[in-house]
RNA sequence: GGGCUCAUAGUUCAGUGGUAGAACGCCUCGUUGACAUCGAGGAGGUCGUAGGUUCAAUUCCUACUGAGCCCACCA
């Protein structure tokens, strides 16, 4: 027996641990049922990773997130289940796209059309490998037991046809329909952007007062207003209500006279500015919705470009940027201005991937139709029959409310519902490049919508990508398999967990959920597990300007990927932020070198243990007491309770085990009596054993590595497919 | 404008209808054979404020104050 170094050293371990890990093949579950590990009808366990974006690198959210899905899935392996956790990452179109244009024009001053779509996407697709591989070596470096056989990306051929049939089916089922409507266009990128991908911005903008014939009208933006026709009031307010609804007037306005209509309209905020408002239906959601409502006219004021279109007479072609103080001189010039409030604060849409302006457009484009009823063509939802009528909302609500899928913590469900509530249909195409092209095929007037290009000469396919977050809404099913019918589809989904930060259930979470039902008639998951978002020493963001960012690879490097998991994972309520800082995870590198002195003193004391040892009364009664921490910390976990639980395991293994029961050890160990002696050797291997067993979801590599080295009898090979402890 | 969360020891956070817990930090002492990445002991809290329910509230309810977050079509 090879004496262990005075203290443990992680960069040591871990690689070469994770190495042996990956060989045995046990992170694959149908390698543990050919080998006997778990039983062929064990039930399942499954997990996907929610797929980091190949934008970059991994960091400390991705790291918490990592280790709490690591835990629940290392315990379950552990519980005999036959558990799989697939690993994979997100091509995260718009995101990457945008990425790897900026690095093109700082390195090389060039934009994606000076390369021409060829060329830029094999530069995209570069950057992405490169990015992959960098995310799959710290997925390993932090120990997460991904079965590797397994993997996927959003974009490969596997993924490719899910989308695409997905599309189809949807499709088909007229949840998807390509429409006229108002949408957020980002001229900079020159693509439309989902409300979700919006970052609001405030500004101070001074506010217009106009005038336009008997009325006063307010608005933060002139350099639209050429057009206006419509002069919109609520159908209650006395002020106005000499004026009726379709009445026609005569104004002066920039260009000259029109003849404006009245239209009366609930959506009218009688205390905001004057009451009174004309619409501009082309360049803004709510005066787009009027005009909906009463079949208004609708005219485009402002090209994709963000320039001023021939109805803004001389002004045509200015940017509006510019238009603005030309616009207010010429109201100015003609007095319609009757006065300026400076200190308005004006909320501005900025796409938050490359900060362009939001400019809202009327556009023919794809939408996921989330009102629209059809007959539910599946069986598996309770409460929901096959044939039933249903629309997506009602079912993304249903499978909540009925608890099918339950939200931790629970206040999220009401965030959730509040969110669909508001859901408006989603705008799936965009106008770039790198991402799934949308399977709709072109010849002359005639349309196909299809999975596979349509047979025959002179099909064009949309240019348009899908939106990213439709490829990752199939994610559960994706992986698994779907379309096909695969085994693993069958034994894995639904999923068990979904565990992710709270700040994407909106875009990822209830888009899972809208497709997985919609398509499958399965929900994606059981339980949704929020974790928190991790935060620097006093509570704010980590980011770049502040320069206050604790990389998780820095820390593993340094104190080890174990301590650094305990420190994201111990005071971590689901749903709450963590504030973590260097010397949290120094705080438990310590606990996981007193592990390791703790093995080292058993091992120094138990070379001649005896297997067969009878246990001494009173060591049985120690044996008892430690089986409360074997079934409190179960309990714990069983609940989801994994803060809670690991701090119990702290406390118990460095105050409990090391500070009395080994101690009071000692004078036994070197004692003449060998009856006591032995069967204390026999005490302290097995609750150390089974400490390690309990630890090791928490700490894997420094449990794996002691567990290998201890004399116990009939152990596994791996600790890692060692039987959960029984109490 | 609507909604949500948090407020407990110096700090970070657990927790419970019945006279408060952990970790880190701090103080004192100790320790050359598992571990100074250590051990023994200790100080430290009227559980945000004001009401209410209750035999009893840090825990339940209401209001307020402070911190943070989310949503929204005020032109």
């Amino acid at each position: 027996m090879k004496e262990l170094a005075k203290s443990y050293n992680p960069q040591e371990t871990e690689d070469r641990i994770y190495g042996e890990w990956e060989k045995s093949g046990f992170f694959n579950p149908d390698v543990c049922v050919k080998k006997g590990i778990c039983k062929k009808n064990a039930k399942p366990f499954s997990i996907v990773l929610p797929p980091p974006n190949v934008t970059g690198t991994l960091h400390m959210g991705h790291a918490a997130m990592l280790a709490v899905e690591d835990v629940l899935v290392r315990r379950a392996r552990m519980q005999g289940y036959k558990t799989v956790w697939i690993p994979g990452t997100d091509h995260a179109a718009i995101a990457t796209e945008s990425k790897v244009e900026e690095i093109l024009y700082k390195k090389e001053g060039k934009t994606r059309h000076d390369l021409g779509k060829e060329q830029f996407l094999k530069r995209v697709q570069t950057f992405a490998q490169e990015s992959h591989d960098t995310i799959v070596n710290q997925l390993k470096k932090m120990g997460s037991s991904l079965d590797w056989s397994r993997e996927a990306y959003t974009l490969d051929e596997k993924r490719s046809l899910a989308v695409r049939t997905a599309f189809h089916r949807m499709y088909k089922d007229g949840l998807i329909y390509q429409g006229d409507r108002i949408v957020n266009w980002d001229p900079k990128m020159q693509t439309t952007v989902s409300d979700d991908e919006i970052d609001w911005k405030e500004q101070q903008t001074p506010f217009y007062y106009l005038k336009y014939g008997p009325f006063t009208i307010g608005t933060a933006r002139p350099e639209t207003k050429f057009g206006d026709k419509y002069v919109v009031m609520h159908p209650k307010d006395k002020r106005y209500k000499q004026y009726k609804h379709g009445q026609l007037i005569e104004v002066e306005w920039i260009e000259g006279p029109v003849t404006a209509t009245i239209i009366k309209d609930e959506s009218v905020d009688q205390e905001f500015g004057t009451g009174v408002m004309t619409i501009t239906p082309w360049h803004d959601k709510t005066d787009f919705e009027i005009a909906e409502r009463h079949q208004l006219d609708k005219e485009q004021i402002i090209d994709l470009h963000g320039k001023l279109l021939p109805i803004a007479g001389d002004l045509a072609g200015i940017h509006i940027k510019k238009a603005r103080a030309m616009v207010v001189e010429k109201l100015q010039a003609k007095g319609l201005v009757e006065r300026i409030d400076e200190s308005y604060t004006h909320r501005t849409a900025v796409n938050s991937r490359g900060g362009g302006i939001m400019e809202p457009q009327i556009m023919r484009q794809w939408f996921v139709h989330v009102t629209k009823e059809f007959p539910f063509p599946h069986a598996g939802i309770k409460g929901i029959k096959k044939g039933q009528q249903v629309t997506l909302k009602k079912l993304m609500l249903h499978v909540v409310k009925t608890g099918q899928v339950a939200i931790v913590p629970k206040r999220f469900e009401k965030i959730y519902y509040h969110w669909i509530q508001n859901l408006h249909d989603w705008c799936i195409s965009r106008q770039i490049w790198f991402g799934h092209q949308i399977p709709v095929w072109y010849k002359g007037k005639e349309v196909q919508v299809a999975i596979i290009p349509p047979k025959g000469e002179g099909w064009t396919q949309d240019p348009d990508t899908l939106d990213t977050w439709f490829s990752s809404g199939l994610w559960t099913l994706s992986t698994l398999g779907w379309p096909k019918k695969t085994t693993d589809l069958a034994t894995f989904h639904p999923t068990l967990v979904l565990e992710t930060g709270y700040d994407i259930i909106f875009f990822w979470v209830a888009r899972m959920i809208l497709m997985t039902t919609a398509l499958a008639g399965e929900v994606p998951f059981k339980t949704v597990y929020l974790h928190g978002m991790v935060r620097d020493d006093q509570g704010r963001k980590m980011s770049k300007s502040l320069g206050n960012i604790i990389n998780p690879l820095d820390m593993a490097r340094t104190y080890g990927a174990d301590a650094t998991r305990l420190s994201l994972l111990i005071g971590a309520a689901p749903g709450n932020d963590i504030k973590l800082s260097e010397d949290r995870v120094r705080g438990y590198r310590n606990f996981v070198n007193k592990l390791w002195n703790i093995a080292r003193f058993i091992l120094l004391h138990t070379q001649d243990y005896n297997p067969k040892a009878k246990l001494a009364p009173e060591d049985k009664k120690i044996l008892q007491e430690f089986k409360r921490t074997v079934k409190k910390t179960t309990t714990l976990m069983d609940s989801l309770r994994l803060s809670s639980a690991a701090e119990h395991l702290y406390h118990y293994t460095w105050h409990t085990f090391a500070d009395k029961i080994v101690e009071q050890s000692k004078p036994m160990l070197q004692g003449e009596d060998k009856k006591k002696r032995q069967s204390r050797q026999l005490l302290l291997l097995l609750i150390f054993g089974d400490i390690l067993k309990l630890l090791h979801p928490f700490v894997p590599f420094v449990t794996e590595e002691l567990y290998q080295k201890l004399p116990l009898q009939g152990k596994a090979p791996f600790l890692m497919i060692e039987k959960w402890p029984t109490f």
